[in-house]
RNA sequence: GCUGCAGUAGCUCAGCCGGUAGAGCACGUCCUUGGUAAGGACGAGGUCCUGGGUUCAAGUCCCAGCUGCAGCUCCA
């Protein structure tokens, strides 16, 4: 038999050959990572046979692919050491997740990470003995009547609901078998480097209604080096914690009596913030956006018209009442904008109109799902609506990618970018979904920027790019995103008259950059671990003081900076150099200049700098034209190990 | 919202079996006036989340609420 490699060449096997036989053939630097085969675009365990003719690819272990399968055989493994560390435990499920795996089980006592060092010696156990993981498959009735009888009733109910036509099959290993898609690895040694890192209460099936389970979760890797630098991001992560920093940092609170989910900005964090507001307001103006203010609040009438009410009510805050009318906080900008628009009969000739505004909303988010600023109930959304005509549409959209990358590039954000498509559900016709997203796709292109599909990945209303931002600890979150609504414009009857001097629907473009601002902000937080880069600082210097008879030179020195446009602070207290200069380095700033008897004699301070330490003898002068040329250009300093 | 856990000084935390609350840091005053990651002494600071209950007695035990944390989506 032959099957045909990714190179195009084909290779001859003999007759029920195996991916593992395709392995030995093979050879060389394969027998030590392949887990799997890919046959076909659908990955296989090694010891399935190979159809003739078939396309094959090794899945290499260290592959998206591989490190999937490792870690969901990894999960098998955990499985088999939990029922025999926690006799009576029932199975629910166990999926490989992102960065990990987790099983949900059902046991006689509470679980908990003291658990972990018996489960994990035990799982080590497994691994060593090396045992082949073996598929099988069973009838439908049978696989359910076995389950029941071993009192598995989470997997019985999961056979039961499979679809008819599907194959049930099983994975053994050792004595160890449990209902399984598969694919898995050859066997348990290929689980090199495992850890177990928390539990916690899920629902079985994800319904509060539903059984409680306990979830365990866990990570594998191909080698204990691997898996230690995942420990490590994940310590990091915590020590970046947006909450903790903003506490140590002082940036941001809530407060009981206030309420969850609404942020109270301190003044370092406000500064940033202002900062981040006037590099926003100056890229938008400079690309023909015109500000607008809409109010806070606004009668419901507005909200039934665009549809929120209907579709969005248990999201909004509850009405209050304004001389016997329900009004509402808002949660959305667009409407407003809307109005703005339609108090005037628009002609094609004053389009593409460009509204933008840092307009606050609040939503009414589940308190569950409340989260330091990242998840919150009152936000300020950098919201901004073009209104064009159709021809204009995929030009403005690449206007809004330019704009995109350099708001991004300014905080060293990398992207991913993607072009999500119409779903299932939707409002619409499908000319329209794909006029709308043609010119989504044409805007890409013509950019230059690749793009993923995520198809059916639209809101119900308007399809979308997405773009994904990727922080320095290489962590996802949701980035701007730009929609051609399909939905307001009709609701709103949100015209133009064109050449023809008929009217004519308008496009409608929504588009966010940085969201929400407490939501990117908390962001930043973690992304530069609270040492803002200079352009962002809320203190760009410290004046440090040596002896308390240099406060008067050191007010100078500040006056001097400021008159220089810098943001500084001052600390002529009467503790000691080392002491200031610890201070200065926890809170993170960028530059200390300290004075002393020998700087004022000289005119200079001794500049230390977050990035390079002790920096000696500068001018007032020339430090000012560095910082100011470091935030002119944004700099971000490279990390220096803490 | 649901489940579990937690809430003690501004912060981080200790407080045993129920017997009227403690440390370090921060803060204030004083001494020290110093050269690149914590100088010293003294002091002030508490509705022990809130409200009920049990008890001679509650920070501690019970109930309810509030707030926070983790999870509840990533398809056997």
């Amino acid at each position: 038999m032959k099957v045909i490699l990714p190179d195009g060449s084909e290779r001859a096997l003999a007759d029920g050959a195996t991916g593992a036989d395709l392995v030995n053939a093979l050879g060389g630097r394969w027998a030590k990572k392949a887990v799997a085969v890919d046959v076909d675009g659908q990955v296989q365990d090694l010891a399935a046979r190979l159809p003739e003719g078939a396309k094959v690819k090794l899945v290499d272990a260290e592959s998206a692919e591989g490190l999937e399968l490792l870690r969901h055989s990894a999960a098998h493994v955990m499985a088999e050491a939990i029922l025999k560390v926690i006799p009576g435990t029932r199975l629910a499920i166990g999926p490989a997740i992102a960065d990990g795996f987790y099983y949900d089980v059902e046991a006689p006592r509470r679980i908990t990470p003291e658990d972990f060092p018996a489960l994990e010696e035990e799982m080590q156990r497994i691994i060593k003995a090396d045992v082949a993981f073996v598929r099988s498959e069973r009838p439908r009735a049978e696989a359910v009547q076995k389950a029941e009888l071993s009192g598995d009733k989470y997997k019985a109910e999961l056979i039961r609901d499979l679809p008819e036509g599907t194959a049930i099959s099983f994975y053994r290993s050792g004595d160890f078998e449990d209902l399984c898609r598969g694919p898995h690895l050859p066997s348990t040694r290929w689980v090199k480097a495992v850890k177990l890192l928390s539990v916690a209460g899920a629902y079985w099936r994800g319904d509060s209604k539903r059984q409680q389970l306990q979830r365990i979760y866990g990570t594998a890797f191909t080698d204990r080096k691997k898996l230690d630098e995942h420990l490590r991001l994940l310590e990091e992560a915590k020590k970046r914690d947006h909450r903790e920093l903003g506490k140590q940092l002082d940036l941001f609170s809530t407060d009981e009596q206030i309420g969850p989910g609404l942020i109270l900005w301190h003044p370092r964090l406000a500064m940033v913030r202002r900062t981040i507001e006037e590099f926003w307001w100056a890229e938008h103006y400079r690309r023909g956006y015109w500000p607008v203010y809409t109010p806070h609040i606004a009668s419901e009438q507005i909200y039934r018209t665009s549809g929120h009410l209907e579709n969005y009510a248990e999201m909004m805050y509850a009405p209050m009442d304004i001389d016997g009318a329900p009004y509402r906080v808002k949660p959305m900008n667009c409407p407003a904008h809307i109005k703005i628009y339609q108090t005037a009969r628009r002609s094609y000739r004053e389009l593409p109109l460009r509204y933008a505004e840092l307009g606050t909303v609040y939503r009414y988010e589940p308190s569950g799902t409340l989260h330091g600023m990242l998840r919150v109930r009152g936000f300020t959304q950098d919201d901004a609506h073009i209104f064009c005509t159709p021809e204009q549409l995929a030009g403005e959209i690449e206007g809004v990618l330019d704009l995109v990358d350099t708001l991004m590039r300014a905080f060293g954000y990398t992207y991913r970018t993607f072009l999500a498509t119409m779903p299932p559900k939707h409002l619409g016709t499908e000319e329209e979904w794909g006029r709308a997203t043609e010119a989504l796709r044409v805007a890409l292109d013509r950019r230059g920027l690749a793009y993923e599909v995520d198809e059916g990945g639209g809101a119900f209303y308007a399809p979308k790019i997405d773009i994904k931002l990727l922080d320095s600890l290489n962590r996802e979150w949701q980035g701007p995103t730009i929609q051609v609504d399909l939905n307001l414009p009709k609701r709103f009857r949100v015209e133009y008259v064109g050449a023809d001097n008929a009217p004519h629907e308008v496009i409608m473009v929504h588009r966010a950059v940085l969201g929400s601002l407490e939501r990117f902000i908390g962001g930043l937080v973690e992304h530069f671990g609270g040492a803002f880069p200079v352009w962002l600082a809320p203190v760009q210097v410290r004046v440090a003081t040596l002896a308390e008879r240099h406060a008067e030179a050191a007010a100078k020195v500040v006056a001097e900076l400021r008159a220089g446009g810098l943001r500084v602070d001052e600390d002529c207290g009467a503790e000691k150099l080392g002491y200031k200069v610890r201070e200065w380095s926890l809170a993170k700033l960028p530059y200390l200049a300290v004075l002393g008897d020998k700087e004022i004699a000289e005119g200079v301070v001794a500049l230390r700098s977050r990035a390079r330490g002790d920096e000696g003898k500068v001018t007032v002068s020339d430090f000012i034209a560095r910082a100011q040329r470091e935030i002119r250009e944004k700099t971000i300093e490279a990390k220096k190990e803490d």
